[in-house]
RNA sequence: GGGCUCGUGGUGUAGCGGCCUAACAUGCCAGCCUGUCACGCUGGAGAUCGCCGGUUCGAAUCCGGUCGAGCCCGCCA
């Protein structure tokens, strides 16, 4: 057998120490004959009597030891006593192992240590899960509440390197860009995202807070003023709302701001970085399009039904409209769905024409889920024929039209939706669309679609505040042919009201999309102090107002503020992704449950009194049974 | 704030009104074993079924509440 298996290369500062001359994944044929020392946890123990064979593990690999009781029988005694997960330091003699006892499944499979000196260095209880067979399935909030153990399996381990890698291609990345690294506050004031702040109570200013960075926004834009041009952060940020599968309360994110850029110039660089980091970090997954398709959010939402789109596969959204135009259609919900200039649309799922009653109510019930009134159906027989049971309202000639609109084949299952909302009807069939796309094992697991969606509408109105909510960003730039957009129909910038010429605006915002989730976005700044006043007044903020909130901001860029423009992007979400999950807990070290609470530590938990009084805080209780034990 | 799912020896599951004095696998403990690598063989210990209450002659099993975990809606650029 040749000695060709890979060895990883030593690092600079060299991994022997006192405890060990190597480490349990590198020891191989040519090494046979040698007197190493390892150290390392019992992976596995297979105890035959005189002969104990030990698999001693650590992050490097695992390295079969032989201790054998007629040759030491000292080591023999020794490894006796020990069990899984024991802390070991062993001493012996690199050997080939005899022929036909190779392991293929090891990297060190081709020899074994003789073990002639066996050290018990920490002694460990039965672990509550199984550290040698990282396969088999544990309740997460165990592996939560143990999370050091689960550490030591496999998997968990492989996402924690894997994760190390992007952020270390990240910045390689922009290091080369001539990008400059700087740290911001985490001890910060309240920002404008619309997220709740996660608050500290500051003992030396009694009564006040900080807050806790949503994201460092402000401080970015405030170093390009300070002519910082290309600035990047790896950047913890809090935001204090429910949680989910992706979404943690403290997260991070890969934070940059470039100066005297166009929207074009953010993108270019994004987009090289993206992929210069995607091959560094995950060299076997191809880019499914390079450049990124683009689209704007306008055709995004048309085509997909998301302003973040799966494009590993196609089943694109298809306007009913044109086949039912003429007359009525006979089918109601249709009918004054059209007739109020709503829409009809629909997704295709192939090859589902033989689903059942109750796949389809299933289907109906998550489209129900999302806003929908109802989803409808045709099934595309073998022949080519639609079949629907609104068939009867529509005639035969409609169905066929509905079948040839929606290009579909003999066997796919045409689902539709009807509404006046526009937006509704992309939303529900988008979602229904990536389900389904997902479902039908359409996505091609290892490729990586990156897309671009870009144009967004700057604001959205506010119906219970009566005034203009930036979609992204409250400094998002508008696209400079929409610049004239920005006023209001009453001509008093203070006055907003929902038929404002600003709806129209669109936004220099873009944002990056991968397999169908938001990686991350950015925009084009405003940094000319007189279109931001006028923005914000759109958005509701009087002067005074804004100086409250903005006066810093507001006050640097009366000294010289450069254009500006970056992005931010979830590095969460983006080495889950790469690592294959669509959980973020699995690519971090030490997160908390749905609940906000860290099974491991405890947190949160009941403060001191005597930090309590410090702060001059007292607990008065938010619910009814708080208040009454006060 | 709301909806749904789950909670049974250390772990993963089965059992879903009496046949349960709770089963299986694995782990654990003890003994045997010199070529295993999910070693093997023999024996043993280990859960009152998350918690509280109710229904019932009888509850792991049904109902209500509660606690914990997860998924989703709201929320979150």
């Amino acid at each position: 057998m040749s000695d060709d298996r890979p060895v990883p290369p030593e690092p600079a500062f060299s991994l022997a120490t006192p405890y060990r001359d190597a480490t349990c994944g590198e020891l191989r044929a040519g090494d046979a004959g040698r007197t190493v020392q390892l150290a390392g946890w019992v992976h596995r123990r297979r105890d035959h009597g005189q002969l104990i064979f030990l698999d001693l593990r650590d992050r490097y690999g695992i390295t079969q030891v032989v201790v054998d009781a007629q040759e030491s029988p000292v080591a023999h005694a020794v490894a006796n006593r020990t069990r899984n997960e024991f802390v070991l330091e062993i001493k012996g003699e690199v050997a080939r192992r005899m022929a036909g006892k190779e392991n293929e499944e090891l990297l060190t499979g081709e020899v074994e240590l003789r073990g002639r000196e066996v050290e018990i260095l920490s002694e460990a209880q039965t672990p509550p899960f199984y550290i040698n067979e990282p396969d088999a399935p544990v309740d997460e909030s165990l592996r939560l509440r143990y999370r050091y153990l689960d550490i030591r399996r496999r998997p968990l381990l492989e996402r924690l390197l894997l994760r190390s890698e992007l952020v270390r291609a990240i910045r390689d990345a922009h290091h080369k860009a001539g990008f400059v690294e700087i740290e911001t506050p985490i001890l910060l004031k309240s920002t404008p995202e619309g997220a709740r702040d996660f608050i500290v109570p500051s003992r030396l200013q009694p009564g006040s807070v900080y807050a806790l960075p949503q994201s460092p926004q402000q401080l970015k834009q405030l170093l390009m003023v300070a002519g910082i041009d290309r600035y990047f952060q790896i950047a913890r940020c809090f935001r204090d709302e429910d949680l989910r599968g992706d979404r943690q309360p403290e997260f991070t994110q890969l934070d940059l701001e470039m100066s005297f850029v166009t929207e074009e110039r953010v993108m270019e660089f994004v987009e090289a970085m993206i992929i210069e980091v995607s091959r560094a970090t995950t060299p076997d997954r191809p880019i499914q399009e390079i450049p990124f398709p683009r689209f704007t959010y306008e055709e995004a939402l048309e085509r997909f039904g998301s302003d973040k789109p799966d494009l590993r596969f196609g089943m694109e959204l298809v306007d009913l409209a044109p086949a039912l135009r003429e007359g009525t259609t006979g089918f109601r919900v249709f009918d004054e769905t059209l007739a109020a200039g709503g829409r009809v649309k629909a997704v295709t799922a192939p090859g589902m024409a033989d689903a059942t009653r109750s796949q389809i109510d299933e289907l109906t019930q998550f489209a129900r889920r999302h806003g929908a009134k109802g989803l409808a159906h045709v099934a595309v027989a073998a022949d080519g024929t639609g079949h629907s049971p609104i068939a009867k309202f529509l005639g035969e000639e409609r169905v066929a039209a509905i079948v040839a609109a929606a290009a579909a084949r003999p066997g796919d299952l045409i689902l539709i939706v009807a509404d006046p909302s526009r937006e509704l009807v992309a939303e529900v069939l988008g979602r229904l669309r990536g389900e389904l796309g997902l479902r039908l094992g359409l996505a091609e697991p290892g490729v990586l679609a990156y897309c671009w969606v870009h144009r967004f509408p700057m604001y959205q109105w506010d119906t219970e505040r009566g005034r203009w909510d930036a979609t992204h960003n409250p400094f998002s730039g508008v696209v400079p042919e929409d610049e004239a957009l920005l006023v209001t129909a009453s001509g008093d910038p203070y006055e907003p009201s929902r038929q404002d010429p600003a709806g129209k605006a669109r936004a220099m915002q873009y944002d990056v999309a991968l397999n169908g989730w938001e990686l991350g976005g950015g925009s084009v700044r405003i940094h000319r102090r007189e279109l931001l006043e006028r923005s914000f007044a759109l958005q509701g903020y009087s002067l005074e107002q804004m100086h409250e909130r903005f006066g810093g901001i507001l006050e640097a860029f009366d000294f010289g503020a450069p254009p500006h423009g970056g992005i931010a992007i979830g590095i969460d979400r983006w080495s889950a992704l790469l690592a294959y999950q669509t959980n973020i807990r699995e690519v971090m070290a030490f997160p908390k449950t749905q609940s906000g609470t860290d099974l491991m530590m405890q947190a949160p938990s009941q403060p001191d009194p005597e930090q309590f009084a410090e702060l001059g805080l007292r607990f008065v209780g938010i619910r009814p049974e708080h208040v009454a034990e006060s």
